[in-house]
Formats: structure tokens, C-alpha cells, sequence
DNA sequence: CGTCTTTGACCTGCGC
DNA sequence: GCGCAGGTCAAAGACG
């Protein structure tokens, strides 16, 4: 466990993003896998809203703005119960049932997201992550087959054209693995439309689409179709399509590449023990100790008036008394990866001399 | 070699 | 029934 663990902040002191970001994938799949089993409904208390006033009480808290909701994952993953859509198992999956009850479950998914009533006509204006909650009926959608969606909308790296010929659009990894298979011009909008499904598994029907939003090119406007019938995808698969997908954004090498995928190849093939050891205690982000002062908060809010927010950013707030100390992590990935720091969103990172304090602003 | 993106063709649902 | 638009398929080629 440990040596895995070590594995994952060396890798983050070679500051090779692509490795920070399977090794936290691994550390997430390691887990998940070990209760491969068809994935429980969220809690409902996933989407508890802690009180402003709470949140400023909270010793050692983290203040994070965020844009990216693959960011949260990565970061927030252990410790936090999400919209099932975007996010690798958690329950019977992931942590141990016990420890997921225990779990002093903040995230905090707004009410308010500004989700449109169909995905061609989304309006993403916030500048904040917009999550739909599972249970809210208000932001699932029916398409003309009838089946559920759920649209995220998220600040939109900035369109390249990074592929001769190519959409360019720098699609945010939410972490599972996606296969891109078709893209189509919408009528009415400037920006086509991509259509992913996850790659994981043969017979997983999960899909996404991802478009710009037309009144607003700085967000993107996410539709995800169907779950994921599978555990958190591991081995190679989500890794190949992280490398792939970024290579041309992202410093990449053959050497990091073998890296990461030895890395993901050593995990996955190691004992379960192993991958138990990854979480909840020392999980790669350093969210894990499960006690109740650990919790984490992240207001999304549409109309301000719940949460914490500063500057039309999301911001989150936790308090960790985890083991891998994230400022490390991120301080690396925002100073090698200036070219892919879109894709966190301007995830300002700077540390408050305390080795489990940390602050994230949008600034 | 496996997995990926690209892209034109084809299929399907919906409105008129 | 027809046309439009959205969604999917599948072949070709690129990438590591």
C-alpha cells in the first residue's frame, strides 16, 4: 500500500500530469474492482447542503475553486458521492459500505444548474460546474427515446486544432474511458456535437455527448446517456485514452507513457489486498481519513444564495487530513502542464504552511 | 498490435 | 409520406 502510495507523489514530483491523473484513477479503480457488483443508487445525502456559516467554522478548511468537474473527481473522489453519470462507483464499488455510511457526505450538487431542457439547447452562462442531481427530476431529460439524461455543464478549455482536420474541442476527462464515434454539426449552433461511449466495456451502453453551449463557447455542455454498467475501468483501457487523447496538449514521452502504464499494469495486477490499500486511508489525494471533521463541501450554486461562492467560480471547501498532501500534486501539474492548465481550470494552487491546509482558488 | 479519431453514409424519430 | 435533424455505424488511417 504504502509503496503504491509513494509510487503515486513520486510519479507527481516527476510532474507528469497524465501520471497524477492515472494514478489517481488507479488508486479509485484499485478499489473499485474489489466489489465488482452492480452499483447502488447514490445516498441521498449526497446532496446535503451545508450552511455557509458550517463551512467557515470548519478548522483547516480547503477553499478550492474548481472547474472541471475531472478535477473534483480526481481530487475529491474518495470522499465524495457524486452524480453516478460522472463518477466510478462509490458505493459498493468503491469504499466499504460502513465507511461510505460514515462518510460525512458535503458535496454539494446545486439545484439551481442551469441545465436546459434539451441538450441542443443548453444554456451554460454560470461559470461554475452544473451537475444535475441524480434524483432531481427537474434536470433530467427525456430524449425522444425516453431514456434518462443528464447534462453537465463545465467551463470549456479553449478550442485548438490539435488534429489536422479534427473538431479540435479538448474535451475534460471525467475518467472514464470514452471512444469518440461520431460528431455532427447541430443546426443552430456553431460548434458540432460529439458523440462518446464508454470503451471500458463491450456491453457497457453509457454515452456522452459533449458540445459547446452556443450562448456561451466558454462552457461545455455534456450529455450523458445511459450508466455504466461495469466497474471503474482500469488496466489500459482509460489510460490509453488519456494518452491519446492528449498527447498533442499534454507533455507526453514514450518513457511517461510506459510509465503510467507500467504503473496501471502493476496495479492491476496486484493482490486485492493491494488494491484495497489504496483506500479509504490513503487515498492519492489525501481525502481520506474518514473521521467527521473530514468533509467537503462544494457549492454550485445558480442563484448564490446557498453555498460558498467567490467570483462566479465554483468554489469548494474541505477540510483533509489526508496523507498525500495535494499541494504537491497540484503545484506540479500547474507548473509542468501550462498547456493543459485549461483543463483544470485555472485551479490556483497555493499552500498556507500547513501541511494539511490548502487553498484553491479561482482567482 | 490495439485503440483511437475522423468522416461520410445510413438509420430513426419527429413535425408538417 | 416527405424532409429535416439528430444519432449511430463502420471503414480508413493515425498514434504510441
Amino acid at each position: 500500500m504504502e509503496m503504491q502510495a509513494n509510487a503515486a507523489a513520486a510519479s507527481a514530483q516527476e510532474g507528469d500530469l497524465a501520471a497524477v491523473v492515472a494514478h489517481a484513477n488507479i488508486a479509485v479503480a484499485s478499489s473499485s474492482t474489489s466489489h465488482p457488483q452492480p452499483r447502488p443508487p447514490p445516498p441521498a445525502s449526497a446532496h446535503r447542503m451545508v450552511p455557509y456559516e458550517e463551512q467557515q467554522r470548519r478548522p483547516m478548511s480547503v477553499a478550492c475553486g474548481v472547474g472541471d468537474a475531472a478535477m473534483l473527481e480526481a481530487v475529491l473522489l474518495p470522499t465524495v458521492a457524486l452524480d453516478p453519470y460522472l463518477l466510478p462507483p462509490t458505493g459498493s464499488y468503491g469504499l466499504p459500505q460502513q465507511q461510505h455510511h460514515q462518510q460525512p457526505l458535503a458535496f454539494q450538487i446545486s439545484e439551481h444548474a442551469c441545465c436546459g431542457a434539451s441538450a441542443g439547447d443548453v444554456d451554460a452562462g454560470e461559470d461554475a460546474i452544473k451537475i444535475s442531481p441524480p434524483s432531481a427530476h427537474a434536470h433530467q431529460m427525456i430524449n425522444r427515446k425516453n431514456d434518462v439524461r443528464k447534462v453537465v455543464c463545465i467551463p470549456a478549455p479553449p478550442a485548438t486544432s490539435n488534429r489536422a482536420g479534427g473538431g479540435g474541442e479538448v474535451i475534460p476527462s471525467d475518467l472514464w474511458a470514452w471512444r469518440k464515434y461520431g460528431q455532427k454539426p447541430i443546426k443552430g449552433s456553431p460548434y458540432p456535437r460529439g458523440y462518446y461511449r464508454c470503451s471500458s466495456s463491450k456491453g457497457c451502453m453509457a454515452r456522452k455527448q459533449v458540445e459547446r453551449s452556443r450562448s456561451d463557447p466558454n462552457m461545455l455542455v455534456i450529455t450523458y446517456t445511459a450508466e455504466h454498467n461495469h466497474p471503474w475501468p482500469m488496466h489500459r483501457n482509460i489510460l490509453a485514452g488519456y494518452a491519446r487523447g492528449h498527447s498533442t496538449d499534454v507533455t507526453t514521452s514514450a518513457a511517461k507513457k510506459q510509465k503510467i502504464t507500467s504503473f496501471a499494469d502493476n496495479v492491476a495486477s496486484s493482490s486485492p489486498s493491494n488494491h484495497n490499500n489504496f483506500l479509504p486511508e490513503q487515498n492519492v489525494m489525501g481525502c481520506g481519513n474518514q473521521t467527521a471533521s473530514n468533509s467537503m463541501v462544494v457549492a454550485v450554486d445558480g442563484d448564490g444564495s446557498t453555498g460558498i461562492r467567490e467570483g462566479g467560480g465554483l468554489m469548494c471547501e474541505l477540510a483533509s487530513n489526508g496523507v498525500v498532501q495535494p499541494d504537491e500534486v497540484f503545484a506540479e501539474l500547474e507548473e509542468l502542464e501550462p498547456d493543459n492548465s485549461s483543463l483544470l481550470v485555472n485551479v490556483n494552487v497555493y499552500s498556507r504552511g500547513v501541511s494539511s491546509n490548502y487553498e484553491w482558488h479561482k482567482l
